[in-house]
DNA sequence: TCTTGAATTGAACGGGCGTTCATATAAAGG
DNA sequence: CCTTTATATGAACGCCCGTTCAATTCAAGA
């Protein structure tokens, strides 16, 4: 049986990942070495192929988690399509703001993946992306909304709130609460009719 | 005096810089050899080091000049708060569109900057965000806009615009044209009043 | 034709890379 | 207490890295 007390059991496996989430973060996948890796944990580098095959499924496994975890972690509001982006919105902004190293990882080191794990990911971006354009296209319908596109307007969105993270700081000028009531404005607006 | 016939006097210059900006973009800056470069360009790694001091200066050169030709590019036009919005949202899609690669390295690639180098970088970044925010300013102070913040509206609107490097295609379903229009009309509703 | 010197080669430098594996350690189960 | 086994070590593998530099090439100027 694995050991349970007064070893590292089951602390050496999330150890690791949190180390490579903020090294590769930090210093980009291709600069991060195992070895770096393994010194943070304060283990050898070799030990760490008892919990990941190789280098790249380590970044897999993260950003394939992050999406997952940002999928499950939404849930369609009650409510009008107004309500429904507003939460949204409010929500996207609220979640990458607690999570800026994930974000980063999962925008910027695509190309580090093989071809099966970049499919993967793009599927879950994709499915995230839709659930977003699910409630323009339904504000469209219903006349709430007024948009030249439904997925420009989507992607376009998207792009928007997720740079809320390359500038934000806790100790800034605005607070979380205040960038999510400015960006919803924002995005309102330019959904709007008109 | 330099060989200017019958020799690569005057050109290897250029070719390593356009071989390099192919291969960071595609593969990250520190996922790029020296030697892959110089393969690329039909040359022994070693003489690489007669157009540029090192690596770093390479990728530094590459972003520096491509914000410094951003900045000269763009010349505020005559015309209304409104007017100057447009001609600078239609600008900065048709300019990005025709650098991809220069763009995504510009963006990606700062964390393998030295601190002076990124300071120049940021520096440069920052000018051409300040000359949007003026814009917006204006906008407002003449009553043609309605921001709740005019720094976040130009941050949200540059992340809007920029992200439309990542997707589009040019045999997509849309023009440039087309995108130029779809970008412009969100973003004058998003920065209207009301 | 000969000299000059910019352009380039190719080998070398010290070092780090991802990954493997025989071996050691030590907690848990009997 | 003794066996089992998950956990970890540390050395080794072959390879590639950024950078330097003495030697070579060859077009241009005299």
């Amino acid at each position: 049986m694995a050991r349970t007390q007064g070893s590292h059991a089951g602390t050496t496996g999330p150890k690791i990942r949190d180390a490579a989430l903020r090294l590769f973060a930090r210093h980009g996948f291709a600069a991060v070495s195992m070895r770096q890796i393994a010194a943070e944990v304060g283990v050898q580098a070799g030990a760490l192929y008892l919990y990941t095959p190789d280098k790249q499924t380590l970044l897999f496994d993260l950003m394939r988690d992050h999406l997952d975890e940002l999928l499950a972690a939404w849930h369609p509001s009650e409510g009008n399509a107004a309500a429904q982006l507003e939460h949204f919105v409010r929500h996207h902004i609220a979640y990458h703001l607690d999570r800026p190293e994930l974000v980063f990882i999962a925008y910027m080191e695509l190309r580090n993946l093989s071809a099966e794990n970049f499919a993967v990911i793009e599927g879950l971006r994709r499915d995230y992306e839709d659930r977003l354009e699910a409630i323009v296209r339904a504000g469209v319908e219903q006349g709430a909304f007024d948009v030249p596109d439904t997925k420009l307007a989507t992607l376009a969105v998207i792009s928007m709130l997720t740079g809320v993270t390359t500038w934000f700081r806790d100790d800034g000028r605005l607070s979380r609460g205040d960038v999510e009531a400015i960006y919803w404005d924002m995005v309102r607006k330019a959904v709007a009719c008109g």
